[in-house]
DNA sequence: CGACGTGTAAC
DNA sequence: CCTTTTACACGTCG
């Protein structure tokens, strides 16, 4: 059978939320930004609803940017606030489980629906789930969402990005290779900034000209693999499933009160954030052997150190070889003084090995 | 081949 | 002025 997917991606999800809890701010130009707290307006905006974007911001700009473009006007600012999105995300999530035969979440607000077997492999009935879809999550939430439908996860995605807001877009097989062609290189998902300069250096602007490309050229400047995963872009080709994937890691970041070379009061960073990972490393279950310090100095320049340990699940431990790794990188650096800290644990050991490790 | 570090990408 | 979290590919080293 016709293998069918369904992408959903809700509308400026985190501003619509906090639009519908404070019926005040209704209809206003809406922006939700992280804080970083060095300032009181340093950090970036997270979501911008439709009103905010007719400004001109848009997430992943500096707060102070924003502010600068809302100048004079109503334009409401607000912290985020992910327990809130997460707990109606989840409702949302059980909802579509109930209209899929398989589902997968990529983030917060975005999933992909195996809708195969539901649609018998027919794109006129997977139309006619898409919209039941947006009906119930707007009865259920009072939310729109975008909806776009395809013969694979790629197709799909790039069709739910086509109608926004309140979308529903269907790209039956056939239609594929006209529906991409004329996008930029950079619109495919999948191909950001730097692959996007490295083809527009070799003339190539739009998916169609990546496919009309001289593929000895395209080996020769991006490697076989990185080459043929951009023509199977450029061609709609993907045979990812539907499934869910298991977390590979572990991590929180956090930006330092003032920039600074001192272990410890870096390290008094690291402790700080540390607890949102441990409520995470123990509501997964998962245990760990690999434990990372990523860096961020003045210049925004990332660095990581790790090391692999004895199988453990307890944070504390994480902690300690934090540490080591910390004072390590002031050793070999000095005089770098850094802006954020993180720490990541990974190496996840999959149930089996955990649970020999519970019988201890 | 596992471990480690960096780059790219998306949210 | 420049946030957060995750994934994965690739090069290198021993």
């Amino acid at each position: 059978m016709q293998r069918i997917v369904l992408h959903v991606d809700m509308d400026s999800f985190f501003a619509a939320l906090e639009e519908l809890r404070r019926p005040e701010i209704r209809g206003k130009a809406v922006v939700v930004c992280v804080y970083s707290g060095r300032t009181s307006d340093s950090g970036a905006v997270s979501t911008a609803n439709y009103r905010a974007r007719e400004l001109g911001i848009k997430s992943g700009m500096t707060i102070y940017s924003a502010k600068r473009l809302a100048m004079d006007k109503d334009v409401v600012f607000l912290p985020v606030d992910m327990e809130h999105y997460r707990a109606v995300s989840l409702r949302i999530m059980e909802l579509l489980s109930r209209e899929a035969d398989a589902v997968e979440q990529v983030s917060v607000d975005e999933a992909y629906l195996d809708i195969t077997r539901r649609s018998k492999g027919d794109f006129l009935t997977a139309g006619k789930i898409g919209i039941k879809i947006k009906r119930k999550i707007k009865e259920q939430e009072s939310l729109t969402c975008s909806v776009g439908i395809g013969h694979n996860k790629f197709v799909a995605k790039m069709a739910s990005k086509r109608k926004k807001p309140d979308g529903l877009t269907v790209v039956k097989p056939e239609e594929v290779l006209a529906f991409l062609g004329d996008l930029p290189v950079a619109k495919l998902h999948g191909i950001g900034k730097k692959t996007e300069e490295a083809l527009n250096e070799l003339g190539i602007r739009t998916a169609k000209e990546l496919l009309g490309s001289r593929v000895d050229v395209l080996f020769g400047v991006f490697g076989e693999n990185k080459a043929k995963m951009l023509l199977d872009k450029a061609s709609g080709i993907d045979d990812e499933p539907v499934e869910q994937h298991e977390m590979q890691q572990i991590s929180r970041i956090g930006t330092l009160k003032h920039d600074s070379d001192d272990v410890d009061f870096v390290f008094q960073k690291i402790k700080e954030i540390s607890v949102g990972m441990k409520e995470n490393v123990e509501k997964r279950k998962v245990a760990f052997r690999t434990v990372s310090v990523i860096t961020i100095d003045t210049q925004l320049e990332t660095r990581t150190r790790s090391e692999t340990i004895a199988l453990t699940d307890d944070v504390e431990v994480a902690l300690a070889v934090g540490r080591r790794l910390l004072a390590g990188f002031f050793g070999e650096n000095p005089g770098i003084a850094l802006r954020r800290v993180g720490i990541r644990v990974s190496n996840f050991v999959d149930k089996k090995k955990q649970r020999t490790l519970g019988d201890f």
